[in-house]
DNA sequence: GATGTTGACACCCATAACGTTACAGGTTAC
DNA sequence: GTAACCTGTAACGTTATGGGTGTCAACATC
């Protein structure tokens, strides 16, 4: 993976909130979070949570998986940009090396 | 959704350590991470972080999004059992209807 | 210029992963 | 029976993060 993955607070604001004319305040309301859970989210200054993507999902009738997959893509970005390096690899049974 | 998803770590568990015939205290090594961390992981007392995903893929040769996605629909599953309530649904645009 | 709305942010709290240390119970070997 | 393991877990601290409330500057509207 060469790019970093899109923030899906970015997806959800261009995607989904400037379509439809919502600010943060009347999409927090609608979803049931704070300004501020909402803000933090669409600026990227927070991940999307699973609570958070179940409402997502339910508000824009589509599947809590599509978001989270954005995420789970960008937080292993993120992790994989300081990836351990001290593992050892398993013994593989011969059986399978072949 | 209707049966709760395997914890990967019981995967890890069952279909890795065993059959290598590895214990969680020789597994916590190769994987740079504490006995503890390790065990409370197979043990389902913690969830599949992202970085314990990079640690096991890298030692089995798997890809981290397998692992990780095993998590996923764990955390999906538990987030479904108390999902919110207090969503409104967006206006959805006319063209989108059809 | 007073009022109301919006959005970014500081402050506080709860949760969780992780490490270290320590302890108790279980197994196996000698 | 005792020594050497392996295991689960409690207790402690550290760090990170999602969330709510409250504040305040920016902006519009009248």
């Amino acid at each position: 993976m060469i790019r970093k993955p899109t923030h899906p607070g970015t997806v959800f604001l261009e995607d989904v909130m400037k379509p439809l004319g919502l600010t943060i305040t009347d999409t927090a309301q609608m979803l049931g979070v704070s300004r501020k859970t909402l803000s933090e989210f669409v600026n990227e200054k927070a991940s999307l949570s699973p609570e958070m993507a179940l409402r997502i999902s339910k508000a824009t009738n589509t599947s809590p998986e599509s978001w989270l997959n954005m995420q789970q893509k960008l937080t292993l970005w993120n992790a994989s940009q300081n990836a351990p390096t001290n593992v050892i690899p398993f013994p593989v049974p011969d059986i399978m090396e072949g």
